[in-house]
DNA sequence: TTAACAATGTTAAATTTTTAACAAAAATAC
DNA sequence: GTATTTTTGTTAAAAATTTAACATTGTTAA
């Protein structure tokens, strides 16, 4: 297996996510299609995927989702885990941490950081609010990885390039404004305008027909 | 035009931001590649998907702001504009609806709803919240056509039936939850989690190079 | 036992999306 | 005034992604 495509990336780690659901309720097998429609998505699809990453099923029995489960964290997951950071306690910024909240997962945030003196020396879930001024300094103490930005748009530019001289290798960028980085750091930005812009666009679409 | 490929609409969004911003520091013209820039693509790209909805630049000067602008509206808008509503106030919620406040756009949260006693018949920024109990109702009287789904994982299956019932057209679900939707409402899923996990596999890929 | 079925695994085709190639035209330089 | 440059617009090619087709193989049923 050399290169997984992007798209087969994003669905690996929806179907563990669901897989581990299966595996709460005591499913011990799933097939193919009711993967597939959990995700929607065909079946083909994801034994497309399977295929790619060298999983075997049983024929009639479906996968076991135990299996599947780890061999998904094989690929995707790193060995000894990674720390991440969220820049800008805010709304948004609380909201990705209380989603992590308990998760065990090889992601594990650990510190947040924020300009307002309030939440400075506070943690939140657990989760420790450093001064934006101490990003460097924690950053490395941590072997912080990845960094997700959740400050105001006017901020993420200059946020971007802290993040960067900090040592980041991965920045998910969740304000509204693009940012830049230098080769060598990988960049996702997500805009939610977009996408309820999307979803509005094919709303209107639908009803004109 | 016909038929605008999925990427180009979601682009198409993403320029107008791009745009309005430039027209906000007086800039009346831009090139193909500046837009790209901004955006980590191609000026072939840029071009390519300005040429998909027939508009024309002016050689040498490049792209008029302001018309390019109000074209891109005409196409996602809708002419009368789409009101949505937010389901959960908490922390996402929240995050979104600040998002929003004061952004001029044909898109308009006019209702939250949560089961939170103390939220509901408060106002935050300047957007009611009603008890879910009334979302059908609400949803009727405000002809709402979008919802975001930000509830607790727990809650998005149930969420989801409701809408549905309400009559919403497109659903965009924030929670880690997988629904259904019939024929008829489209629905655009977004989990962080998934976001995350592919931005950590990149940087462990680029790492183990 | 044998036929029908229902699932996986894989190659091939189709579709979608991106990138390249290049003609045309306005501005600039000489 | 002619050549060069720079940018757009568009067709064609390439790459990525999805879907279809179908062989294979256990399992069930007659």
């Amino acid at each position: 297996m050399k290169h997984l495509p992007h798209k087969t990336i994003e669905r690996l780690s929806q179907y563990r996510r669901a897989l581990l659901l299966c595996l709460d309720k005591g499913k011990t097998h799933i097939y193919s299609h009711e993967i597939a429609k959990i995700q929607h998505i065909t079946a083909v699809q994801v034994r497309r995927d399977l295929m790619l990453i060298g999983y075997t099923g049983t024929l009639r029995k479906g996968y076991n989702v135990k299996e599947l489960i780890d061999l998904i964290g094989n690929i995707i997951d790193s060995d000894e885990g990674i720390n991440v950071a969220i820049i800008g306690m805010g709304n948004l910024g609380r909201a990705l941490i209380n989603y992590f909240a308990g998760k065990r997962s090889k992601l594990k945030i650990v510190a947040g950081f924020d300009t307002n003196p309030d939440k400075i020396g506070n943690t939140m879930s657990g989760v420790p609010c450093y001064g934006i001024d101490q990003l460097k300094e924690i950053v490395e103490a941590n072997e912080i990885k990845v960094g997700i930005m959740t400050v105001p748009a006017d901020y993420a530019v200059d946020t971007a390039e802290l993040l960067v001289k900090a040592g980041i290798k991965g920045i998910l960028n969740y304000t509204p404004k693009p940012v830049n980085v230098p080769e060598g750091v990988y960049l996702e930005e997500y805009d939610m305008i977009t996408t309820l812009e999307k979803v509005a666009f094919y709303v209107k679409l639908q009803e004109s027909e």
